[in-house]
Parts: structure tokens; sequence; C-alpha cells
DNA sequence: GAGCACTGC
């Protein structure tokens, strides 16, 4: 408990009560008393976040339980916690606290817990009805992170149902949904009709222009660098002082873009000081996700007087990093955004325009503190042509099999017509089960299997921990942990931009896979795992071996996650053990097949090796793979996952033997979509299932041979969409080189 | 012969 009296607050509270949310303060607390659902709507500044919590503990609302506020990101969730605790003069942790992976900040005591989405998943997972809570409080709805949008059709779910709400709880929970003021409306029709709760915002006007530079046909990125640069200088010589933050795609881009700015900034008729890429008048700052934490720091720094600060940023300026000051944006009006291809089964990272949703929030960043403009390179016919109105949610855009197996555990049988914000395609469903099924998380019934329960409990794609648990089940769990980390975390291997440098970090890595014996790009983690992890000074050892520390940290600490979580369950009597008689990379190899039989490839022709899955695409090993260059002396190889740029290539890749999948590759294609699609609706019979093994037995009877099997399953793809990418790829990539030459 | 945006458990 607080030592702290109650006088000693009275100037914080003061404070408080000039948020815009005060005004509601007893309204607020009526509505959620009267409510079992409640959407509250208010922008940056409004004090939602901090201030809602603490007057529905003031009422008293947490009765027996916590409240508990769900954010998007880990930051959000610790910051604002820290923040809260102070305002209520309590400890971090004690009646405020915070939850978020690898770090647990609460108590007995807490009472109001800040926490990221995918932490209160996991908690429905143990406890379906979340007993411990008496409100929780979705924020940042209008991100529609895949995790949020799950949490809404679960709580909309279990509520809706009084049958289910009552169970294993006195009181019903309480749900109020936070979000900016888009979409506010949508969101109370799919609760029910909740009411909606407007409160104002304390944000500055920021004025939008449009420019005739970017149409609907440039998407070329030389195009855009080129453009934002011309109004950041245009900006910075003719606006009054404040700090600018450009909106663009990517590190390449946004280092070329520095690149230009601090040379044509170097002529403006400034004094100029050269050191440390100071411009008198200009500081130039690229900021993006993978770069070095010491680095973004400077970021948040103002700038020394008389000098206008310049920060060129992806879009982790847009929500997750807050800068101060910052009065001009510059937008280019793109992102760089992952889509799933469920037709191909591959995930495409492409450029793609911004939502008009996306290209508010961008302007937003500019009102903070004062009235600010935005200066957008694109004309108003890109706006009403190119751009949607809305980003499509995550859940519409991604792999779905971590999802559908979380829903399948929850009990969720018709994953079909679950009460999603925004339903997500059917295929994309049904890809999901499929996938499901193949690495035994689920049966021809749709039903969860013991193994996928298991399964759910890791942090992992389902294949992977498929292997994870085929290598406990047979002791070789010491083999499979620290590459099932390693694959969790940001690529390791730093490849410099400087051809020099990178020629060394080429000639480490090599060495290093060398010393590991590794025949195999998985064994290569392994080894780089280990070594590290042996070495006394394992940062220096990575700085010489061009090995990414902070990655490798990560990694350790999601081993230990992933080790605590098998341990658990193999302390449970159930957990399966088989027998293994055979050498010890054969074991490691066959483990792997388990959970990547559906990432097998065959060579067909050179280099070129053709995909399994029934997609038949044409693969090529990529040339950071230990095994590049040695492709005529392989035959059947699985991977780890696929990238598609000037090629379609594979990573993460290791020979097997045929004979180890031989057994395996059937499942592939014995689940039809007819069938999938009747599993994902309805409860399927005994009837249903044995009419659909006699089909299937009569199926493979017209087969015949493996050869038969292997001419389906390397269908050539017919679907456009991955060339189309490629094509577009490969246009960009020409009109690039065009424009270097002339 | 190499093109990784951003989150999260």
């Amino acid at each position: 408990m607080s030592k702290r009296t109650k006088w000693d607050t009275k100037g914080d509270l003061d404070e408080s009560k000039n948020l815009p949310i005060y005004q509601h303060k007893a309204t607020l607390q009526q509505a959620v008393k009267d409510n079992s659902f409640l959407v509250v709507t208010g922008e940056t500044g409004s004090g939602k976040t901090t201030q809602l919590p603490q007057y529905l503990h003031q009422a008293g609302l947490w009765g027996n339980g916590k409240i508990g506020i769900t954010q998007p990101r880990r930051v959000a969730a610790i910051t604002v916690a820290q923040r809260v605790s102070q305002e209520m003069h309590c400890s971090l942790g004690r009646e405020v606290g915070y939850q978020v992976r690898f770090d647990d900040c609460t108590t007995q005591d807490t009472v109001v817990k800040y926490m990221t989405d995918g932490c209160l998943l996991r908690e429905i997972l143990a406890d379906p009805v979340l007993s411990q809570y008496s409100v929780v409080i979705l924020d940042e709805a209008h991100e529609r992170s895949l995790n949020t949008d799950i949490l809404l059709g679960l709580l909309k779910q279990t509520l809706s149902s009084p049958d289910k709400a009552s169970k294993g709880r006195s009181v019903p929970l309480k749900v109020v949904v936070m979000s900016a003021t888009l979409e506010t409306d949508k969101l109370s029709v799919f609760l029910g009709g909740c009411p909606v709760f407007t409160i104002p915002g304390r944000t500055f006007p920021v004025t939008s222009k449009f420019s005739c530079a970017i149409g609907p046909k440039d998407t070329e990125s030389s195009v855009y660098v080129k453009e934002v640069v011309k109004v950041a200088l245009d900006v910075h010589t003719s606006e009054m002082a404040g700090d600018i933050l450009v909106f663009l795609t990517g590190q390449s881009e946004i280092e070329k873009a520095c690149d230009m700015l601090y040379e044509k900034a170097e002529s403006i008729d400034y004094r100029y000081d050269v050191q440390d890429r100071k411009v008198e008048g200009l500081l130039i700052l690229p900021l993006y996700g993978s770069m070095p934490t010491d680095q973004q720091k400077q970021i948040f720094q103002p700038p020394p007087p008389g000098i206008r600060k310049c920060v060129v940023a992806t879009n982790i300026a847009a929500t997750s990093l807050t800068i101060n000051g910052i009065k001009y944006i510059v937008d280019s009006g793109f992102v760089k955004q992952l889509n799933h291809n469920s037709r191909v089964g591959m995930d495409i990272l492409e450029v793609v325009p911004i939502s008009k949703s996306e290209a508010l929030q961008r302007a937003g960043r500019a009102g903070r503190t004062s009235a600010g403009k935005c200066f957008r390179i694109y004309s108003q016919e890109f706006w009403e042509k190119c751009m949607p109105k809305y980003t499509v949610p995550e859940i519409q855009r991604t792999s779905l099999t971590t999802v559908i197996l979380t829903l399948k555990c929850l009990g969720v049988h018709d994953v079909i017509r679950f009460p999603y914000l925004d339903r997500p395609e059917e295929r994309f469903i049904i890809e999901a089960l499929k996938q499901l099924y193949q690495c035994d998380a689920i049966d021809r019934r749709g039903k969860v299997t013991r193994l996928g329960e298991l399964m759910v409990q890791f942090p992992l794609p389902p294949g992977l921990t498929r292997a994870l648990l085929q290598a406990a089940s047979l002791g070789c769990e010491d083999l499979l942990l620290p590459v099932a980390a390693m694959l969790s975390v940001e690529n390791i291997f730093i490849r410099p931009g400087h051809p020099e440098k990178q020629k060394e970090a080429d000639k480490k890595h090599r060495q290093l896979g060398v010393q590991a014996g590794s025949c195999n790009d998985f064994t290569m983690l392994l080894s780089v795992f280990e070594k590290c992890k042996a070495s006394d000074a394992p940062s220096a050892w990575c700085k010489d071996n061009y090995i990414h520390w902070r990655a490798l940290k990560s990694a350790f600490s999601v081993e230990t996650q992933l080790r605590e979580i098998l341990l658990r369950q193999q302390n449970r009597r159930d957990f399966p053990m088989e027998k293994f008689d055979g050498n010890k990379s054969e074991l490691f190899r066959r483990c792997l097949c388990t959970g990547y039989f559906t990432n097998v490839a065959r060579r067909s022709v050179g280099k070129v090796f053709c995909t399994m899955d029934g997609h038949g695409s044409m693969v090529h090993i990529h040339p950071s793979s230990t095994l590049f260059d040695q492709e005529a002396q392989l035959d059947w190889v699985i991977f780890h996952d696929l990238l598609v740029t000037s090629r379609i290539y594979i990573r993460t890749v290791c020979p097997i033997r045929y004979d180890w999948v031989k057994d395996l590759l059937p499942k592939l294609h014995e689940v039809d979509v007819y069938e999938l699609s009747s599993v994902a609706r309805e409860e399927v019979t005994d009837e249903e299932v044995a009419k659909w093994v006699t089909k299937e037995a009569a199926k493979r009877q017209t087969e015949g041979s493996a050869e038969d099997v292997f001419k389906k399953l390397e269908k050539r793809n017919d679907e456009s969409s991955v060339s189309d990418a490629r094509a577009r790829y490969l246009q960009r990539k020409q009109e690039r080189q065009q424009g270097k030459a002339s």
C-alpha cells in the first residue's frame, strides 16, 4: 500500500482534472455500471488511456476482480502503467502493474493491470471466462491488431451467451472498447448497439496540402524518394521554425533520402558544420526499427538552438514512437506491407499506397504540441483513386493458423461464423485448417487433438511447434529448442552495406558453417546459438562474426521461455514419448520433417526446385544459405520460409531423404476443400468421415505409383499472383537501372 | 549471387 497521505496527491489530481475526459468522469462511471459493452472514443490527448481505468477503480467497479487494459504494443503497456502508478501514488507492480512477454510486473495486490493484447489472449486460453477480471478495456481498437480483433470476437461471444457468461463467474464481465474516432459506429453495432462515448481530444489543427508530383502510376521508389527530399528542403527553407518528420517505406529508401538531403542541405546558403552529419540549420536523422537503439535515442532529443530537426522514418513513427516538436509532415503516401497470399501459400512484402485513415494518422503527428502542416507528395487524384478508406485489417491479410488453433482450443468449432469484426476470406480459413490438419493439431473432424492442445501453448508457428514436440518426444529437444528460438527472432546474420565489409561478413559466416560441420541451415543456427552462449565475451564474439547481438540475446530469452513451457508439459503424465534408433543428424532432420514436410521441394532441373504443396512453385535456394551452390548434390529439401523478390527463394534449407517424408506426403492432398469447408462450419459425423476415408482409398488406388502423386503435387501454379508480383518487382528493377543509366 | 515494413506471445 502507498505510504503517502491523501493531500500529497492534490497537485497531481488537479493536473488530471484539466484533461478533457475529466468532466465526463461521473457519466463514464455510470455508463460502465449500466452496460455490458461500451465504446469510448477520443483522440490522442483526451486522457482516456490513463484516466478511465482510474475512474473505474475509484467507482469501485473492480469489485473482486481486476481492471485489465490491453495495448497492441509493449512499450505502451509499460509506460502507461508507470504513469498511472505515479498518478495513483503507488509503486509499480502493486495496485497498478503491467504484464508483457518476459516481464510480469504485477502482484497479488494489482487491480489495474496494463498488458499487451497477446498476453490477455494467453490468459483466456488458461481461463476462458477471465474469472480474475471484472472489467476488460481494449485500447487502440482502431489499429485492428490481430490479437485485439480476436479478443473483440471472443468477448462478444462469451458475454452475449448468458450461459457461458455465468459459468465460473459471479458477476458478468464488463467490456470497454476504446478507439480513435474512426469506425466507432461499426464497433457499436458489432457489440449489439452499445452506447458510444465521445471525448474531445486535445490536439492542434493540421492543414494538409496535396501536390501533383505523384500520380496513380508512380510507384517507383526513386521517384518518391526524390520528391520527399525536395519537399522537405522546401519546408526547411520556407517555413517557420519546427521539426520535420518524413514518412518513407524502408531502410534503403531512408538512407538514400538522408544522403540526398545531406548533400543538398549543404548547398543551401548556410554556415555549416560537416561533423557528425550536422548541417547548420538542418539536422538529418534516419529512423527505422532495426536501427541500433543508441542511435534511436538522439532522435528524441531536442535539436540545438537554431537548428531544425528532420527525421526520416518508416511507419514506426506513425504509432510506436512519438517525437516531440514535430510541426511538419512530409508524407510519401506509401508503406511496405506484408500480405499473405493464400492461393500460393506465400507471404509477399510489397510497397503499397497507404489508406486514407493512415494518411490522417501520419498528418496527426504534426499536431501534438502546436498547429502543424502536412505536405503530401501525391495528388488529389491519387488520394481518390489509389488510397483505400481504411487499411485492410491484419486478420484479413495474414496466415490464420495460430488464430484458428486458438479459437478451436477455446471451443469455437464453427470458425467461419465466429463473430469477426471483419471476416477473413473463407479460403484463408480453409488454408489454416488444412495446415493444422497436416501438422496433427486437429483431426479430420476439425477437433483439436492432444498434440494440438500442447501446440497452442507455444508462441511459434504450428509447423515449427510440431517439429519441436516431435524432438521432445524423442528426447532430443536440446537440438530443436535453440533452432525454434533463432527462427523466432529477427535475422541474426549481419550483412553490411559496404562491399569490403560485406565480403568479410560472408567469409565469417561461411567459416561458422564449416566450423559447425553443419550440413544445413538449421544446424548452422544451432551452432551459432551454442557457440555464442558458450563464449566468455558473447557480444564481442557476435561483433567479430557479424552476428546481431541484440537478436541473439532475445533468442536466448525465447529459448528459455520455450523450454519452460515444454518442461511443464513433460511433467504431465500423458506427454507423448517415442523411440528412435539412428544417428543424431538423422534424428534432427527427421524431427524437422514432421513439422516441415509441407515445405518440401524436390530438385527438378539445374538449380531449380519444385515445391510439393500443391502449388508447384519453382523456387531457388537463397544465396545466404549454406547450401547455395551445392544444388547439384541435392534432391529433396525442406525449408523454413519462402521469399518473393526477383525470384522465389527458399531460406533456411535442409536436405532430407525421400524416405523420411514418403509416408507424410499423402497428407498433403488427402483432405479436400469441400471436406474442410464443411469441417469449418459444422460438427462432422462419424459416417461422413468414414465416407471421406473410403473415397480417398479409391482415389489412391487409381493414382497408383508415387510418381503419380508427385505429378499431382507438382501441379503447375495457375494463379497469377506470384508471377504478377515478380513482374512488378522486375519492372521496378529495370526502371531503376534505366534511371541509373540516364 | 543476395531487396526485412511494423507488431505480438
